[in-house]
RNA sequence: CGGGGAGUAGCGCAGUCUGGCAGCGCACAGCGUUUGGGACGCUGGGGUCGUAGGUUCAAAUCCUAUCUCCCCGACCA
């Protein structure tokens, strides 16, 4: 095996290894602006996979989807103090239009808050109006500095939920009920073991009154806030004149939210189950979940191999498995070995003449890379059988995935024990320290509170970094 | 946006210091042999050397500007 055709190995250098492996893999590419993303047809198909599943919950929790507008008059953005604080330094500017400049300059959307703002304030007049649940599917812009394929680029793909209600509770119930949503995709569909938690006044979205996330950890250790759920109490509603008639006939504030999650997702993905061969890609989510190879010796043994192969895809496709047959003549099956775990496609069947004779395949699983993964299967019930290794996949990975946040998530009642813990993933401990203490840790560390986890031990105990007395259990870590 | 590195065929690179025919490996095309873990032989195609200026008889090579990527920092889904 040529070592220019091997991936840098994740322990060698886990960013080498996740740029190369998104080029490689045929997920995304570079656009020719700095920091913008080409999501390629593979990554793209990931990326649906993940909308269908969210699309669903969505649905089942009653939103409905609507499109809004792209361009956003600037005024909007000064209405919310902290909002235009937040966004202000990212936001791309059109100036000119129709080769005039324009009167007012429009912002590209980095979020669809103000303008959503602004049409529920003459979408409700009453209490009958609400809620409104409403998602939107889009793209937006923010200028980042510093970007990277699918984590952050200048563009990104994502759904931004925005929820208008009649009460504060009603409001923080559809935070709370779009975060479990989030976890359950996250956990249920992409394998990925996330915290469910809140944020620090640090990290709290700008303008929010509460930000949940669900936060995930990489390969190497480093966080990602997978997805975020606002509570915004009526901080947009004041801005835009969101109000309604209560039933005693008197004006209210609306309270709203928003909640959202992108294709960064995409590369929660990769960082958690990817390894050294390649992508490895949950069942549920896969854009191939099956890729039959067919073998043979010369154009004798062809055409009767390529024919079960096609019949094994018939008979998987109608049992509503995503099967692709790599019938490609000029490869070798080795080499489209190599490839299809590259690809992270989770099963992989081989059929070849020996299989002909004996009524068999070769089944090998991704989750077990190399020969150690490959079993016998009998062709009578394959399909069955493979729906069954599909389903213990998805299960092992999520498995693997929480035993390594695990191992590296430490226990610290003290400040030097963080600085250690953090080298190598989590560190959790009790916390009663202030947005000052926090911003000295990061500076000190480099490591920011992820988040103060919903599920909680219920005693108290020492903040491990001011010593006060403190109720609540932080999780620390480095972050993308 | 500051500091560092890089940009030469689709990919990985050499050539740049010391200016003088644009090369190598892989990939690609044709033919033949191959095919159960990244096959081999022969033949062939492919380049405004990131882009734009400048210096020079002559620029991939020297100078200036600019764009993109990577790493480190300040900002973030």
């Amino acid at each position: 095996m040529a070592n220019e055709q091997a991936l840098t190995s994740r322990a060698e250098d886990f960013n080498e290894w996740y740029n190369s492996l998104v080029l490689r893999a045929e997920m995304a590419d570079y656009g020719p602006v700095r920091g913008t993303m080409i999501v390629r047809p593979y990554g793209w198909a990931l990326w649906e996979n993940v909308q269908q599943a969210l699309d669903r919950r969505f649905k089942e929790t009653g939103h409905e989807n609507a499109g809004f507008p792209m361009l956003i008059p600037m005024s909007f953005f000064e209405k919310e103090a902290s909002h235009v604080e937040g966004f202000a330094p990212e936001l791309a500017v059109v100036t000119h239009g129709g080769g005039e400049t324009l009167a007012e300059p429009l912002a590209i959307r980095p979020t669809s808050e103000t303008i959503i703002g602004h049409t529920y304030a003459r979408w409700i007049q009453s209490y009958r109006d609400l809620p409104i649940l409403i998602n939107l599917w889009n793209s937006v812009i923010r200028w980042e500095m510093r970007t990277k394929l699918f984590l952050r680029t200048l563009e990104f793909y994502w759904q931004e939920g925005h929820t208008a209600h009649a009460t504060s509770d009603e409001a923080i119930e559809e935070t709370r009920r779009m975060l479990d949503v989030y976890a359950d995709f996250a956990i249920n569909d992409a394998a990925i073991p996330v915290i469910r938690g809140e944020k620090s006044e640090k990290e709290r979205f700008a303008g929010a009154q509460m930000t949940l996330t669900i936060e995930a950890m990489m390969g190497d250790g480093k966080a990602l806030q997978s997805g975020t759920s606002h509570y915004m109490g009526q901080n947009f509603a004041r801005a835009f004149d969101i109000k309604f008639l209560d039933p005693n006939n008197e004006q209210q504030h609306c309270f709203t939210t928003s909640w959202g999650l992108s294709t960064r997702f995409v590369g929660a993905m990769i960082m958690t189950h990817g390894d050294d061969k390649g992508l490895v890609l949950p069942p549920k989510l896969a854009p191939i979940q099956v890729v039959i190879v067919p073998i043979y010796k010369g154009d004798a043994e062809r055409p009767a191999v390529v024919e079960a192969a096609a019949a094994i895809k018939q008979e998987l496709a109608a049992h509503n498995l995503r099967v692709k047959l790599d019938d490609r003549d000029n490869l070798t099956p080795g080499f489209k070995f190599n490839e299809w775990e590259l690809k992270g496609v989770p099963v992989r069947i081989e059929i070849g003449p020996r299989d002909l004779q004996n009524g068999t395949v070769m089944v090998g699983r991704r989750d077990i890379p190399g020969r150690e993964g490959k079993q016998i299967m009998p062709r009578a019930g394959l399909a069955q059988r493979i729906a069954e290794l599909l389903a213990e996949i998805q299960a092992n990975l999520l498995e693997k995935a929480t035993r390594f946040r695990d191992e590296h998530t430490t226990d610290v009642t003290s400040y030097d024990q963080l600085k250690d813990a953090i080298d190598t993933g989590f560190a959790r401990g009790w916390w009663a320290g202030d947005r000052v203490d926090e911003e000295r840790i990061q500076t000190e560390t480099k490591a920011t509170v992820r988040c103060i986890p919903l599920e909680q031990p219920g005693d108290s105990g020492t903040c491990f970094y001011t010593g006060k007395p403190a109720t609540k259990v932080a999780i620390f870590g480095r972050s993308y």
